[in-house]
Parts: C-alpha cells; structure tokens; sequence
DNA sequence: CGCCGATTCGGACTATAGTCCGCTTATGAC
DNA sequence: GTCATAAGCGGACTATAGTCCGAATCGGCG
C-alpha cells in the first residue's frame, strides 16, 4: 500500500501506553487476589469474588487476564521473571556465569531442578492454578516453553540424550505442579527433591 | 455388637443385584455415551447431551458415574481391565510367563511401556478425561495405583533405581494422557514411543 | 393380587467459568 | 475548554458440572 493512500487518522500512532483507569483496575485486582488467595486458598476463590473485592465487574477481569490461569500466570510473574533471569543472565551454576568459569551442563541442570522446585513448592497452588486451568495450558504458556528450551539445551550439550527434545519434557513432566501436587504428601519433599535430581543426573 | 441386639429388619440381607430398571439405564448411558463421543468428541459433548440421549435424568447419570472422570473410567473398563489381565497373569514378557521362562525386569518394563501406550493412544480423549477432570484426579483413580505398583515392583527387583516408588511415578508421569497429548502433535508418536523405552530403560 | 419399604428416577436448582455488547470515560487534538 | 474517538468498563447472559429431594418404580412377601 502506498504511504501516501493511508488516511491520515490512521497514521497517528495509538497511545502504546496502559490508560490510567486500566492500570489502577489491574493494581487492584493483582492486590485484591493476592490477598484473597492468601487468605481462603487459590480453591475456594472464584472469579466473582476477585473482581467483587477489587471493585470491578467480571467483564474488566477476564478482558485483562484472559482466564484464572492468566490471573495466575500474572501474579507468579515477578517472581517466575527473576528465575528466568537468574537462568540467562546470572552466576553460575545456575546461570552461566563468566566466561572463564563456566559450570558443566550437569551441574547447571542440577542447579535448575532444585532452583525450579524452590519457586513450585513455594508458590504450588497458584502454578497448579495456572496450569491446570483448560487443556494443555501448561504446554502452551511461554513459562513452559521456556523451561524447556533451556533443558533442552543442556541436554543436548551434555551429548548423553539421543532426543534432548523429549527428554526435556520428560524431565518437566515430574516438575509439573499436579504431579507434586500429588506427590507431595505420599513421598515427601525431600524424596521428590532427590528423585528430580537423580533423574536430571541419569538424562543428562 | 452382639447379634441379638440387631433389629430384624437389618438381618435381612438387601437385594445385592441391580434393580432392572438401574441396569437397563447403565446400559443406555454407556451405549449413548460412547457413541456420541465418537461422534462428536470427547470435549464436546455435555453430561446433559448423554442424558437426553441415553433417556435419563442428570441425576440418574451421576448418581451412577459420580462424575465425567467416572463415566470415562466406566468406559474403558473393559480395555482396561485386559490389560490388568494381561500384565497380571498373561505371557511374558508382558506378563509374568511360565515359571521356568520368565522374562528380566527389563523386558517386562519395556513390554508395559509398549503395552500401555498402545492402549493410550488407542483411547486418547478418553484416558484424559478420566484423569483430568477435578483435582488430582489422575492420581486417585484404582487405575494409576495398578499401574504404578507394577512398575515400583518392576523397577525394584532391578535393582538399579534407588527409589523405586518415586521413579515409577517418574516414568508414569511421561505416560499421562495430558503429556502425551501435548507432545503428539511436537514430536509424533515415534520419538515419544521411543522416548519412554528410553526413560525406561535408564531408570531399570 | 395388592401392599410396602427400599431403591432409583429426573428435573429443578446452584455454583462457577467465561462471553457479549451497549454505555462510560480517558486522552489527545485543536 | 470542548470535541471526537478509541479504549475500557461492567453486569446481564450463556454453558456446563454437579447437587438435591420429592415422586415414581421395583420387587419381595403375605
């Protein structure tokens, strides 16, 4: 299309920026379910009672956070960002640290199984939350994928695993929120700590 | 308590049978059941649209099943049940054999591994809306039970895993409906088959 | 055959996730 | 300050899983 046959209304940038009501509704609805989950469980919390306590109709909620899992997703943010970050950017073992001393891929993803169990048990309802709600939505948000690419890194430059791919998410399906969720009170955390490791051990 | 204080009328054992009427009704729930989810899939059909088609009341339908998971389980009983069958008194290396040939720890894995995703894939949307369907549902059905006993007695007299009962759930986790879902269409269902064998095989 | 209690039936009811659309309001232009 | 427009709002609405309880039915017994 010829620039000079774009109507000029058009050309005007739209404000990239959240308007201000938005931005006060989205505090309010992180604040308010913040501590509604905290205080009655991420279960017995619905969708009405979050919007209800953050003073905003059911419309707003979903429009911004898509579906409970969202709401979740946007609560667990902060802290999953500073893990991610940790992973690319910061010292090792668990990130890759300086060039000179860089950790073995054993040992950074013996790093990254007890890190990524210190943020699920910490946060387990609301990761289960966010990745149970609807089909395959632990598979799709950019958390998992994520996850696994950087397992699948290191299992590939291990030169052990014959499909780095799969034995990713092997690896994470025995992380998944529902499975220690499950675990958790027939084993133990300490078990489930030390399977997680061993596994991580005999993949890589 | 002593037999004598029982009121007679609690003496009188209750019909153990079926009413007629409770029989022909589980039948036209499973025959309609099954098939309007070939029909029109799994996801897609309502408990409502079974019971109008099966001539039902809602009631009727859970009382019966309890819950869309219990319908699900209800339907594949008798694929199930022969598979039970088969690792449980069938040949080896499935089952445990004759006495004087029985197959390594390793085969019979190896074999439930196979057996079990035949199974699986064979009934896909069904085995997952048996386990997906509430909370933990996958982990309290009788059926995860059978298999994860199977493999923890597999897996111990191997010799090799130094947690057995965490490494069956372990290789359990890669056989979930959920997970095997997800990946079918990244992966296919060769490099998952092989995948498992794989996990298998280390963790033996 | 007709009675009676236990069992089963079935649809109205609740709870909750998620959608829709007419109304309101913030914001940038003049 | 006023205006136009797009973004945002919110509550009524739908769809569906699961519950409840009065009504209907079955089947053994006299």
């Amino acid at each position: 299309m010829p620039e000079g046959a774009v109507p000029l209304e058009l050309l005007r940038t739209p404000p990239p920026v959240e308007r201000a009501d938005a931005a006060r509704n989205r505090a309010a609805v992180l604040e308010a379910a913040s501590r509604l989950f905290a205080e009655h469980g991420v279960e017995s919390v619905s969708m009405d009672q979050v919007a209800a306590a953050a003073g905003v109709g059911k419309g707003t909620l979903f429009r911004r956070f898509g579906d409970k899992a969202g709401l979740g997703v946007a609560l667990l943010d902060t802290r999953e960002r500073a893990l991610q970050d940790a992973i690319l950017r910061g010292p090792a073992p668990l990130g890759p640290g300086e060039a000179h001393a860089t950790a073995t891929g054993g040992a950074r993803l013996a790093a990254f199984v007890t890190a990524y169990l210190d943020y699920l048990l910490e946060h387990l309802d609301l990761v289960r939350m966010s990745e149970t709600a609807g089909r395959g939505s632990r598979y799709r948000i950019g958390a998992y994928r994520f996850w696994h690419r950087h397992v699948a890194l290191l299992l590939g430059t291990g030169g052990r695993s014959e499909d780095p791919e799969h034995d990713a998410h092997a690896l994470l399906a025995v992380l998944a929120a529902e499975h220690v969720a499950a675990l958790l009170p027939e084993l133990g955390e300490e078990r489930i700590r030390a399977g997680a490791l061993r596994l991580a051990a005999r993949l890589g």
